[in-house]
DNA sequence: CTCTTAATTTAGAATTATTCTAATATTAGA
DNA sequence: TCTAATATTAGAATAATTCTAAATTAAGAG
């Protein structure tokens, strides 16, 4: 049973994250990186600015932009649109996955790949790289 | 065998599925309509106003817009936007369909829902309104 | 420490797609 | 032919994001 870290060792374990990818770990990316990997839910640029400016003493919307694009570069985060919106929305989980937007509340939800099978049929023999699925709905 | 239709006939025959819609039909609209439904091919806004510089005596970027937002409202379009990109797309292909986007060239193609099998293992018994779908790699 | 240089942050301007505004033009139909 | 409703237009406004160029901070050699 491993103990629930402390803030300061998370603090530390997100410094540790930075260093390995080579980014150097400034207070403003710290606190970035700490609150989309670790509070965050597929956040927006404009959430990440909303909370900075509650929980840091100051930090400019450019360094948001900045680091978030650094961030996705070194593969820490991944970005993408949703078909009905022009927000890029910041997703930590790397794996493999899709998405189920609740048309009600807006939530955007994980949905893990062995819960939807996708199989092309007449195999075109495509090279596909990327498959993006969003379903639209309520819960 | 029927023949090719004229492109007056054409004409008409937008002409009469914009008036079955409500929609007054205006030179403008019938310009656009025609474009989009006989000749383009999953086009952005820009594509549309590009061509009508070219095809059409003087059309306004207004217009553009208006017109493909009563196109979508009256149900003759759909519009959605890739995971990548900002522009909104329109497509003509109403029945349900995925697409595949050729990332060497920026070309977006049709599949067919019978190309593409998407079964959801969901234990989650899920109201699913809408199921987007994008492929992205190169053929 | 203390410079010096490189990297980062910042405010605000610029950009791009789209929407809005309010004036003008066109259309329908009495 | 008039009138009212509808459509079109140019250009301003908006919103997300990127860019610019100056100020701040960090790193590392001495
Ligand atoms: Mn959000
Ligand atoms: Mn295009
Ligand atoms: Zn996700
Ligand atoms: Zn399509």
């Amino acid at each position: 049973m491993t103990k629930k870290p402390t803030a300061l060792e998370a603090r530390q374990e997100i410094e540790k994250r930075l260093q390995e990818a080579g980014i150097q770990p400034t207070a403003q990316r710290i606190a970035i990186a700490q609150y989309v990997l670790t509070d965050a839910d597929h956040p927006t640029a404009d959430d990440i600015k909303t909370w900075a400016d509650q929980n840091f003493p100051k930090m400019s919307l450019a360094t948001v932009y900045n680091t978030l694009k650094i961030l996705v570069q070194s593969g820490i985060l991944r970005e993408f649109k949703l078909p009905h919106s022009d927000r890029v929305i910041y997703d930590t989980n790397l794996s493999h996955h899709f998405h189920f937007l609740d048309e009600k509340t807006g939530a955007l939800h994980d949905i893990p790949p062995e819960e939807l099978e996708i199989k092309p049929r007449n195999s075109k023999n495509w090279d596909i790289r990327q498959v993006h699925v969003v379903l639209v709905g309520r819960k």
